[in-house]
DNA sequence: TTGCAATTCAAACAGTCGTATGAAACTATC
DNA sequence: GATAGTTTCATACGACTGTTTGAATTGCAA
């Protein structure tokens, strides 16, 4: 089937082009004259442009949520069905970074094209984010298990603070070198990645709804939640 | 001046057609439309559609930065030239969440506007953006002086995760309000600045970069960097 | 080899977009 | 009230967009 390498064609101009100039002037001309295919072609294979936008980043996204899984299961099965919330975190933001930071990636076409999805947010992609919803419940119920103590509100919040951080490194990368002159490493995927989730953990552990009044502690494992380096 | 007139009902028109369906969708025809003025006045009162949408973001943008360095400013001269570190961080993040949160700010155009414009990053209002350094070192600036001890890498972390805060909680806050069933209360929005403050505060006080040891804190005014409630 | 389906191709379609133009209407000054 | 400058207006331009079409080509099975 020669199809297949016209699709493929397709699907890696199309990633380089988007991750290089961005969605807003990349152009179904651009792309087929990239992969050096008829301009019907991507119609014929894929429908629409958009359900091109929607197969690039279901691909990837599928990707990084699989490897999220895989370690928040390993983190769990180590800690006999119950993982530290520092391995939860570490599973939420690593894969994304590592994903889309260090100077490995980047020159990786994939990663490029991941940040470009995580600035631009085109209507394609929003609709496939909107569906991660249930993703990431899963984290959730985990970080349930792990602070069996703690209002869920402050847990979504722990969540989405993880989230924050992750992915604002990871799109405003450029702009924090700048400002810090270099000062940031932005290379050194790892102690980002240590330095997300010990903020992180931080923010469940210690981080009360400030209008409250900080409820007794007894109940929550707290010698398991502390990182060493805390 | 009849011209002020027409100048005014475009940006007006231009604003809340963006606030409401984004700068993807919405032509200059819409505008004008939207406006009851003729197609040509866009251009020959702003040369350029881009220069229409710079037109309104510097506009809010430096309403904002203003409000910002008002309360920084205030925060000093209550401290003597020196603001404690909450302080300063509640006015970085501060005037950026109640200009996009709360239910007040609901209906407001000017806030839906700078939630596009914080979500979907087009070109013309990128540019403005980059300008922003300068704006951020003056926070720098006074966060070394509350923190005399802390490396600059520590402290560019730091007001870097706590803009990731404030900035996804403002783009993504449908997704929170959907993924916590509504146990994030995101019209609360002192509690949200508190949270993202607090958590700042924690990240800036406590975390070193994981990798190395927690250094002596002795040199570091402990009683006024820690909130009441941490 | 014949026949049929899958794939490729050049070309055109049907819009939409931001911008430019030149005449008309208005405003203010003398 | 004539004049000069500003502002509005209808209209068209030129280019670009994603998509469709129908014929040509290819690949594979009988």
């Amino acid at each position: 089937m020669s199809s297949d390498r016209t699709r493929s064609a397709i699907l890696a101009a199309a990633e380089k082009l988007y991750a290089d100039r961005g969605f807003g002037d990349v152009t179904l001309r651009d792309i087929v004259a990239e992969a050096n295919v008829n301009l019907a072609a991507v119609n014929y294979h894929f429908g629409s442009k958009d359900e091109l936008i929607a197969e690039l980043f279901v691909t990837r996204s599928l990707a990084t949520n699989r490897e999220r899984l895989n370690e928040l299961k390993a983190a769990e099965e180590k800690g006999g069905g119950r993982a530290p919330i520092d391995a939860i975190l570490h599973a939420l933001v690593g894969p994304t970074l590592r994903g889309c930071l260090g100077p490995d990636r980047e020159g990786s076409t994939a990663a490029r094209f991941m940040i470009r999805a995580s600035i631009e947010s085109v209507p394609p992609i929003r609709r496939i984010k909107n569906r991660e919803v249930d993703h990431l419940r899963k984290f959730i119920a985990a970080m349930r298990r792990a602070m069996p103590g703690r209002d869920d509100a402050d847990l979504y919040w722990g969540l989405h603070f993880a989230l924050a951080m992750a992915h604002h490194t990871i799109r405003e990368r450029e702009r924090l070198t700048k400002l810090s002159e270099g000062q940031c490493d932005l290379n050194d995927v790892d102690a980002i990645v240590d330095r997300v989730v010990a903020v992180s953990v931080m923010a469940l552990t210690a981080g009360e709804t400030p209008a409250k009044k900080a409820p007794a502690r007894s109940a929550m494992p707290q010698g398991r939640l502390t990182r060493q380096d805390l």
